[in-house]
DNA sequence: AGGCAATAGTTAGCCCCCTAATCACCTTGG
DNA sequence: CCAAGGTGATTAGGGGGCTAACTATTGCCT
């Protein structure tokens, strides 16, 4: 498990140490495998997803912006969504173009505001979400099946900690 | 915190309750919670990532693959790499080509196999590694430090049993 | 009222990652 | 010994994300 070449894909303990020494730092190399490790699953899980959602002809992006729309009665503006999502106007921009050229979502100018615009869930994209609701979420639940209950609760407090951490790697 | 709205980053628990609901599925909205959740994070350390890199000029996947090469004796072969950095063969030929513009890496063909080609740590690359190194694992540490010693260990195992059930997401 | 900063949305250009296809070279087996 | 299949690397084309810059509209403030 520690071999090396086999896996090819989790760092190492030894190679955090190898590191933080090489350079003569005093650094502990379990926090930096740690950190690492994070970034390494969190690319992994990423691409898992990824994968999961080209299944039913979507991305990450595009779902999740299909399920707030949903979950938000079927409107919301391209700002109120890059907000909710945390991810930029522009990315909205790109996703909803893909959407709506899938027919999923539609745009329509907004009534109070001459700049804005509403984006809405179309029939198309509702049923799309209701075709994939049972296997998308039996693959999730299946994804966290090897943690028990309270292994659960116990990781999602960590992770919301190491998350908060990370505004230290951008900090400045 | 579990306010809508203000946060507008990490999903809640009641949002993953009501889509569950709303489909009439046995599905447990925690399990979802925690597999979104995670999703979620890794988007959002992966880009905490990416600006962190930015900072000396590179990316997350240049600096793994130089630090990659360095912790190898500063040569390796393209297929090696995208084996032991878990990408493909195409994802290497374009950071192989990223580095060598700035010089940090050197490409040289093999000299036992007609085909292959090595990439070899330049001075430059092993400089710039040796500048980002204090400040690099500074943050790394950093990035864990709200988690005791003991919650590290824990989290490091919780971890790894979801990457290995993000398989789930992808099977098939 | 008139000017000007802030905001909504889009566009352009960049990087990362992927798959599929291509070309070159190696290796094996009839 | 040479054809066929395997492997190394690249290219082409796609999607997702970002920042910065641009257009249009709003709304504040003097």
């Amino acid at each position: 498990m520690t071999r090396d070449g086999i896996d090819g894909e989790a760092p190492t303990l030894d190679q955090a140490r190898r590191q933080v020494e090489h350079y003569g730092l005093e650094v502990d190399p379990q926090a930096v495998l740690v950190a690492v490790r994070l970034i390494s699953a969190g690319a992994r899980v990423g691409r898992a997803a990824e994968a999961h959602f080209a299944r039913f002809g979507l991305s990450t992006g595009r779902y999740r912006l299909l399920a707030d729309l949903e979950d938000h009665g079927g409107e919301k503006s391209p700002s109120r969504l890059a907000a909710d999502l945390d991810v930029s106007r522009a990315t909205i921009t790109g996703l909803l173009d893909g959407l709506e050229r899938e027919g999923l979502i539609a745009r329509r100018p907004s009534t109070e505001d001459g700049r804005g615009t509403v984006a809405v869930l179309t029939a198309r994209g509702a049923q799309r979400l209701r075709d994939m609701a049972s296997e998308h979420f039996g693959r999730l639940e299946a994804m966290v099946g090897g943690l028990s209950i309270e292994e659960r609760a116990v990781f999602l407090d960590l992770l919301a900690r190491v998350v908060r951490g990370s505004a230290a790697l951008a900090a400045d």
